[in-house]
DNA sequence: ATATCACCTCACGTAACGTTAGGCGCAATA
DNA sequence: TATTGCGCCTAACGTTACGTGAGGTGATAT
């Protein structure tokens, strides 16, 4: 014949759980052993067992002790049990999703930084919100740019990512350099060529005119141009530059110059 | 000119925190903002913002607070900040599977669930609970069954699962109809051939006879005894039966009688 | 004069335990 | 026999990252 009962350190080591919790467990009803009437020690049984396995599992799903102790009750237990779990699995997807989008982007940071040894703070907090709100971002823009474009407004392979990421990386580390050189400085040239091929080769645009077109929404439409500066906004909130405002005014400047012909090309075509 | 400054609820707003939040970060020396010195209140300048994307950035890693302090202060950002972003990442990778786990358990136990109306508590647990310790088992059983033996030990694809876990659902549910039956009783020997049945297909064996070659450890080593034992206790340990103790005597009583002729040619062949 | 606002500082509540701290009865040991 | 140690008990604080009031202040709007 088997022992029938257990002292609580007994049933600790043979359940896994630790002592603490079964205190725990007693003090908040979920798990109520008998007591020895003269010493007052708890007592578990093999019922217990049996119950604080139905704890344990519940708990593996993802359940809180209260809903547990619900669970816990007898007759309840299939009522909307179903219910409950597909409950937890859609909690439990969501969490999957922010784990491997957090993954994502560490193992992207970890390859750049693994490359370039300096990297600047402001630059590397940048790309990581870029890499957070990547999914956001694109719905954002959903609303704003026309669908064919979407596919072409980011990086769409892995590779594609990370040679992005690099290229911005460079790039703005060259405007750090480079902020306050006059717009016709041969590297400030240099730059924005470079700037301009990494974004045709990676999001797969076959020309500057191209990247112009997708940002000329409808101005003249009011209601529209109000939702696009909300996208602007929100987008700034999301995603912080990592430039300082003279920087950005700087590069601005050095930009309109070097687009110049460009968009004077697309105000004459209008 | 942009304005320069903010109050805690422009702060709040723009940033997306809530301004409990700020205050907690700022109790807890994490962003400290300036004050006013005639009002006392909180004063968030842009430098501030860039600080609070820093800090969300490495949260949305997944790292505490207190982690987060440490990098907050300059100089310490990317002294080993490779080092910790794989430490993050492997403690991900970890909760990630044992999201997979569960909600795989999930999925199986929902389908389960769909199709038979009345499921008992006991079976129920029982079956999460194999699920929830599959790879462990399968560990576990690794020193113990010769590896060719383990493909077969264990049902292999999604589908064999769901078949054996469903087949099993029933095998409890006679087995606590049946109980008390004859050994030969045509009903019990139906459901004993079921099971085994059962087994032959999704656990893709031959014959009975490889069952029992399975679990016919090597009993003259003492030592190898001693793991056997450790083995089933822990396995028990993981996985409750939901069989009352008569029902497993009775189970056992019947099994060996069904086995019978197949167990006595064993022993004649040795 | 008063109501409202935005801000402030306490300070308690949350989940699921971990971790002392102090006290009781029983057994082995010096 | 006194002491030590063990296993058990209860009580109570610590943990994380805030949420949610409570109560008070100075400035503005009615």
């Amino acid at each position: 014949m088997k022992k029938e009962t257990f002292s609580i350190s007994e049933f600790a080591k043979s359940t896994g759980v630790s002592v603490r919790t079964l205190h725990y467990y007693d003090e908040k009803k979920i798990l109520k052993p008998k007591r020895d009437k003269i010493t007052g020690h708890r007592v578990y049984e093999k019922e217990d067992m049996i119950q604080l396995h139905k704890i344990m599992t519940l708990k593996f799903l993802g359940m809180s002790l209260d809903d547990i102790k619900e669970y816990m009750q007898p007759n309840t237990f299939d009522l909307n049990f179903v219910d409950t779990l597909r409950l937890q699995e859609s909690k439990l997807i969501k969490d999957k999703e922010q784990i491997e989008i957090a993954l994502e982007a560490i193992q992207r940071t970890v390859h750049l930084l693994e490359n370039e040894k300096e990297v600047d703070h402001a630059v590397l907090v940048s790309l990581l919100a870029s890499m957070q709100n990547e999914k956001k971002q694109q719905e954002l823009s959903k609303g704003i740019i026309k669908d064919e474009a979407m596919k072409k407004m980011f990086p769409q392979t892995a590779k594609d990512k990370m040679v992005f990421e690099k290229g911005l990386l460079t790039f703005y580390k060259n405007v750090r350099e480079l902020c306050g050189k006059p717009a016709d400085h041969p590297e400030v040239k240099q730059m924005l060529d470079d700037f301009y091929r990494l974004i045709l080769e990676t999001l797969d645009m076959d020309s500057l005119e191209e990247i112009a077109d997708i940002f000329s929404f409808n101005m003249e439409d009011k209601e529209n141009e109000e939702r696009v500066e909300a996208y602007i906004q929100e987008i700034e909130r999301l995603i912080p530059t990592p430039l300082t405002e003279q920087e950005e005014a700087w590069l601005e400047k050095v930009t309109t110059n070097y687009m110049g012909p460009l968009w004077d090309d697309e105000e004459r075509k209008n």
